[in-house]
DNA sequence: ACAGTAGATGAAACCGGTTTCAAAGTATGG
DNA sequence: CCATACTTTGAAACCGGTTTCATCTACTGT
């Protein structure tokens, strides 16, 4: 870098130390305020920035958060899902004044190999992870470099770890409940047995359906990948089965599904009721508009930055409590409660 | 951090200098081969990782690079046009082992307070921009850094800055063309007047008109912003002028005017052929699924960080020569041209 | 008026690497 | 066999901040 004003020439103009240009800096006590505003005056003068890399060096903190993104393949950013909580979360690191660095597909052998690297070198302050697989754990890097880390989604075999999450067998109970208090009795379900989430909305509508009096049916609950052709296939294997309303737990699948039963020509909600989750643009863009359960997104990323932050800062007692997010049902056409546009 | 291996620890051990270690650590010659070996076997032994805040700060280089998506209010993520690039950017980031760190909104004012800040702090070596609003100039956070930039996409009001594109002139003519050699004479479009890209695709669609004798008519040119609703809009916009089909500048947009097609009880492809721009996820997913034109965002991004990356090694001798990208027609079934399943 | 203490300040060490430079060692050529 | 050049190596400076610690000043209470 050229020729770049240092702490020293602010301190030479002020005549005053580089210690004492450093407290004004970061608003310790101990200066006279005449002698603070001095400082200051000639800061904003000289337009003088500190420069980051010395000042992380120094003080043995980086300001950098990671966001690792898991998956295998080319999933990745097909849920809208994922791009959404990135974006949460970067606004969240913006807001804390956060530096975001993002790896996708940390667990391919590459993005181990890349963030790996990267942990150990200590440029990281803290570390989130997308949950969205299970038998994602404490991978050996970062036990290693013992940072932070918290999950975004609760992860399945792993005790102990902090995680910040929906409450995705209210969403599961939402969905459903609606769905039978509406008189629908056949109700059937989309699953999915990839993740966390995934088995709690299908506990979700386990509950609703006891609760209300109605048998756990085999037959009427498929399983799905999150991928709009899984829950195409999922609804093709429900339909010999004559469901009268469907809980699928994705929007995303539920755009499959959508397409089954327009090809099988079947009319939503008319023939076959249906109820998505997550909220993602793609659900209000649908025909017909779904009814969904709505995930706070965005509150997710801030939130998971927040106690990132706050477990960096406490650096000894990891406050080992975890968050769990209300979800809210949001009522369009595709449930057959409101009357068609 | 505790008790990190330092430098200094791996020299005592092999009884040899930092600087010999430091020699070896990045391949510098002058170093004798037994010499070498050993100081090898000591970091291996202890899993020495150098740390990366002191490299930095001693070589004045980061190994970040920084990618900044503009976009004012929600419309971020909601294209999957973003979320591509960022994939493919993260990736060839990783590939080049350098860290990659995502700003996201930096048009508004806290995005630009942002980056303003981490520029002037010297932690990145580069800056991707994507270039989707008209009107995105140098700002002069970082012309005041100089740091090496690079657009992806074409700026529209700057001259001099680097960028990597994709040929979008090529993608309206290739989409319109194959239209009109299916036989359609009155061929619409929903192009943007947003940014570089929208402008080039319409300029490709009048090309093609002009080449095979057909006049403009701007009856059957509307405008939209990339989002669905804007689709729906300007298709609803172009129904009285019976089009028969009708090139759409992305397939967002394209989604949209399907709606308007479907709710004004017309069929595609047999009462209006449609083509979309882009070949994203939601193209296959369509019903019908969409004719499109594939834009290489994989390479973009790869290509994109390549350059960069070779700009911050040039530093002297900017090398201005842009990269203009093929694009490539994707047949399905909304063109017509294809049977229906 | 004076001891005791709190506040303000600067010098210097430090963070963990890279890079320069001088010195020592080794090979080459006449 | 000696002058010359080239290789190998370590000591020390350096990158630009933060932090410790000692010193000096000013204020408190008696």
């Amino acid at each position: 870098m050229r020729n770049r004003i240092t702490i020293q020439r602010v301190a030479e103009l002020a005549n005053v130390s580089k210690a004492t240009v450093s407290r004004v800096l970061n608003g310790y006590p101990h200066v006279r305020p005449e002698v603070r505003d001095k400082v200051q005056r000639i800061i904003d003068e000289t337009g003088y920035q500190p420069h980051n890399i010395a000042r992380l060096l120094a003080s043995d903190r980086s300001s950098i958060i990671g966001l690792a993104i898991s998956s295998s393949a080319q999933v990745v950013f097909n849920d809208p899902y994922f791009p959404a909580i990135t974006e949460a979360v970067s606004k969240g690191a913006a807001s804390k004044s956060l530096v975001l660095s993002l790896f996708v597909s940390y667990t391919d052998q590459q993005g181990q190999d890349t963030l790996g690297r990267i942990l150990a070198g200590g440029l990281l302050d803290g570390l989130l992870l997308t949950a969205d697989y299970k038998g994602i754990s404490v991978l050996p890097q970062w036990r290693q470099a013992d940072i932070p880390v918290l999950f975004i989604g609760r992860p399945t075999n792993t005790v102990g770890i902090n995680y910040v999450d929906v409450d995705n067998v209210q969403g599961g109970w939402l969905a459903t409940s609606h769905l039978i208090d509406l008189g629908y009795e056949r109700v059937a379900t989309i699953g999915s047995n990839r993740n966390a989430a995934g088995d709690d909305r299908v506990t979700g509508y386990r509950k609703a359906l006891k609760q209300h009096g109605l048998a756990w049916d085999e037959r009427l609950v498929a399983f799905g990948d999150y991928s709009p052709e899984s829950g195409y296939a999922g609804m093709q294997a429900l339909l010999p089965y004559k469901p009268q309303a469907v809980f699928v737990a994705s929007d995303t699948m539920a755009l499959g599904a959508l397409r089954a039963l327009r090809e099988a020509g079947l009319r939503v909600p008319e023939d076959v009721a249906l109820v998505g989750h997550d909220d993602l643009p793609p659900a209000v863009q649908a025909d017909p508009p779904l009814t969904t359960v709505r995930q706070p997104i965005a509150r997710t990323g801030q939130l998971a930055v927040d106690k990132l932050a706050q477990i960096i800062d406490a650096s000894e007692g990891t406050p080992a409590e975890n968050s769990v997010l209300p979800v809210k049902l949001i009522v369009r056409e595709s449930c057959g409660a409101l009357p068609a546009k």
